[in-house]
RNA sequence: UGGGGCGUCGCCAAGUGGUAAGGCACCGGUUUUUGGUACCGGCAUUCGCAGGUUCGAAUCCUGCCGCCCCAG
């Protein structure tokens, strides 16, 4: 299979650095690139794998997934590197995440790490190598439109990694390449297989990379032992229905975990209050948001004022406005949490997005509960 | 120790003779490169305890235990 990589000559004579991660996604782009007789150079970066952070006992799969890589590209016959990028990664994604936990708020940790690690040094890495585009896996489309040069959703819905992606800047996004963007998952996995890449099979990231056992309030309590502060949970007439083992185990709009039954609706984290430790939980009604005040602004579009927003990775764009730092859902949107990024839409195309400061909970609607009627 | 009421899964709660609803909580799964949501599934051989009546009781009777209210 031949991609265009659109690199403004012949291919023959460029050279493609590629993001390598281990996984299958990074391994096809590698052998894309590799197809279009471009010098490529894969690189792996080591971002958590002896980090203080994260004490996992035995073997370690950022170790595996570095191995993965070396395999694929050693198959491919390309030069690979391994950057010890950890103490950035600690950093910028690391220490970043579980501050923002400790302020009651809930990070978007690949966002950071995107913004920050990836294409900030893994570029300036790739320029030094004198690499003439940085090409990852990620399911987005750089699309080139009258002279511009944008950013678009992948063509697989189920798959579109946009969101995570909303902090790329102009420049960055001149200098990289999404080879995966129009193709659907299962045929990226296909050309694994034909390819004879070992990681065909491997099973899809999830979860938080550094974290893989899932148990991210473990590492955020390590880091920051406040966050296990125990407190009460009140409702919201501040009447306390129970308590908690730390602000940390909590979330915006989360309904399990919060223990308190006995209730003919089911609660919801309405609001998080880290200074006294403090759960607010309401029905899901509490949770209806009507706006929201955005920050740390990242903008690729033009004056687009009615827009599409998700406030969430999965979850289909909603209408809304933009003004200046707020945006106005078109109706309300339940369960925004601070600390998640809100990424703007036009169609297809990614406008920018930001970091969720505040949300404005909507007017208490009336429901009139048509049986009782 | 006069009167009244109550005791059904962790919580709330249906069920008054025919073989234990439902909600909340909890657990598991699905989905997912964040957190969360949502969805699906599981969750009392047993109804404070002990006897009795009955073909059959959580439902009727007796006693005991516990709790609540009003009276003292």
């Amino acid at each position: 299979m031949q991609i265009d990589f659109n690199l403004g000559r012949p291919t023959g004579d460029a050279r493609i650095v590629v993001a390598m991660s281990g996984g299958v996604d990074s391994s096809v782009t590698a052998a894309l690139a590799a197809n279009t007789g471009a010098e490529v150079i894969g690189v792996t970066l080591q971002l958590y794998d002896h980090g203080e952070a994260v004490r996992r006992p035995g073997a370690c799969c950022a170790g595996q997934d570095i191995y993965d890589a070396k395999q694929v590209a050693e198959r491919l016959g390309i030069a690979h590197y391994v950057l010890d990028y950890e103490s950035r990664f600690r950093g910028g994604v690391i220490d970043r995440f579980v501050d923002e936990y400790a302020r009651g708020r809930t990070p978007v940790p690949c966002a950071s790490c995107n913004q920050g690690v990836k294409f900030v040094d893994l570029i300036g890495f790739a320029r030094e190598l004198g690499a003439d585009c940085l090409a990852t896996g990620h399911y987005v489309r750089r699309v080139v439109n009258d002279g511009r040069i944008e950013m678009h959703k992948g063509a697989d819905p189920r798959r579109d990694q946009s969101y995570f992606l909303y902090g790329t800047t102009r420049d960055q996004l001149d200098f990289l390449r999404f080879p995966l963007g129009d193709l659907p998952k299962d045929h990226v996995r296909r050309l694994a297989t034909e390819l004879g890449l070992e990681v065909a099979a491997k099973p899809d990231s999830q979860d938080i990379c550094f974290v893989p056992d899932g148990d991210y309030a473990g590492l955020v309590k390590r880091l920051r032992p406040e966050t296990e502060a125990p407190g009460d949970i009140v409702d919201l007439d501040g009447r306390v229905l129970g308590r908690h083992r730390g602000v940390v185990h909590f979330t915006v709009g989360q309904r399990r975990g919060i223990e308190v039954g006995g209730q003919k609706q089911p609660l919801y984290v309405v609001r998080i209050e880290p200074e006294t430790a403090r759960i607010v939980v309401g029905p899901r009604s509490a949770l209806a948001v009507e706006a929201m005040r955005v920050v740390d602004w990242n903008w690729l579009g033009e004056d687009q004022c009615e827009v599409s927003v998700k406030v969430r990775s999965l979850a289909p764009a909603v209408p809304a406005v933009r003004d200046g730092e707020r945006v106005r859902f078109a109706s309300p949107e339940y369960g925004v949490a601070p600390g998640q990024a809100a990424v703007l839409y036009d169609g297809t195309r990614l406008l920018g997005g930001g970091s969720i400061a505040q949300t404005s909970a909507a007017p208490e609607v009336m429901v009139v509960d048509a049986a009782a009627a």
